[in-house]
DNA sequence: AGACAGAAGGTCAAAGAAGGTCATAAAATC
DNA sequence: GATTTTATGACCTTCTTTGACCTTCTGTCT
């Protein structure tokens, strides 16, 4: 049904969970061999689900004793990530990487699913349109006005 | 006898009645080689029968784990009121038609407060900018487009 | 210290696996 | 007979998987 690197995916989250202290360790060897594929699949993995914007930190160390260590980014306080947020998003911000932070603010459950599909739907292409570039500097400026919304503690 | 895109649909509107979660996955190409077609008949069925109008939203994947997901969105009477909506909102939108809409659906307790901030907050002169004529324009397809959302049974 | 071997992990391009689009042909309807 | 609807196929885009080749680190042997 799903493909290898959703399954990954899934496997690295759960024992992201199952660890208390926020972050793991590994090889990538041992588990691209678990999952019976090519080391760089990892790679690809750790590239497209384990981003900044979603929430993710991945250091390694080659050579012997190598590893690959992925931290997961707290839940920080409203101001931290508040600042964060902007930061990340910047005066431009494209789809790919604003549905990335969604998926992140989802992830800490900050947003309900339907908020989520709301914000997706609001700062698609296709529902801002126009050129590129306008339009990457419209959504960083609704997704950072929204953000604010999101951190208010009066709508709770 | 029925056509293809006939028999394709009741298929369709037949799995999608016995689901249990108000939508269904599939392959495209299954879908297809059941049917002996080519997998662009199968777009054909959705683009025409599993219109937003109708009451279904479709989403996709491509690549490697690639699927379809139709999703059947609320009752007949929740897809009268998202067609009054939609006639109602236009081509173009003041805000302060739009913050009068979102009000509505407050009261009708079709989105939570929050949403309803989230609403107001996009649909704002500030965060849309622009011109006048265009930043109405662009209201009314973000207003129009998200209200799609607020219909979604799948969201419940 | 320096050279070298082995053990990690990293990069990138190409192949593969879906689904999407669009023009056109065929069929049905008016 | 004209128009609308349906069916097909060639070609496109996106996402995933794989493999060949590269870089970095550790340890050992001169």
């Amino acid at each position: 049904m799903s493909n290898l690197a959703d399954r990954i995916e899934r496997h690295l989250k759960r024992i992201l969970d199952d660890s208390q202290q926020g972050y793991i360790i590994l090889r990538r060897g041992m588990l691209a061999a678990e999952f019976s594929c090519v080391p760089s699949q990892i790679n690809y993995v750790l590239s497209t689900r384990f981003t900044v914007e979603r929430g993710y930190l991945v250091e390694s160390r080659r050579g012997g004793g190598g590893y690959l260590r992925i931290v997961r980014l707290g839940s920080t306080t409203d101001r931290q990530l508040h600042q964060a947020m902007r930061e990340l998003i910047g005066e431009q911000i494209s789809q790919e990487r604003a549905y990335n932070l969604i998926e992140r603010l989802l992830n800490d459950k900050l947003v309900t699913i339907r908020e989520a599909e709301i914000l997706r739907c609001v700062l698609s292409r296709e529902s801002l349109g126009g050129e590129t570039l306008q339009r990457d500097i419209l959504r960083a400026r609704l997704l950072k006005n929204t953000f604010i919304i999101l951190c208010r503690e009066d709508l709770a």
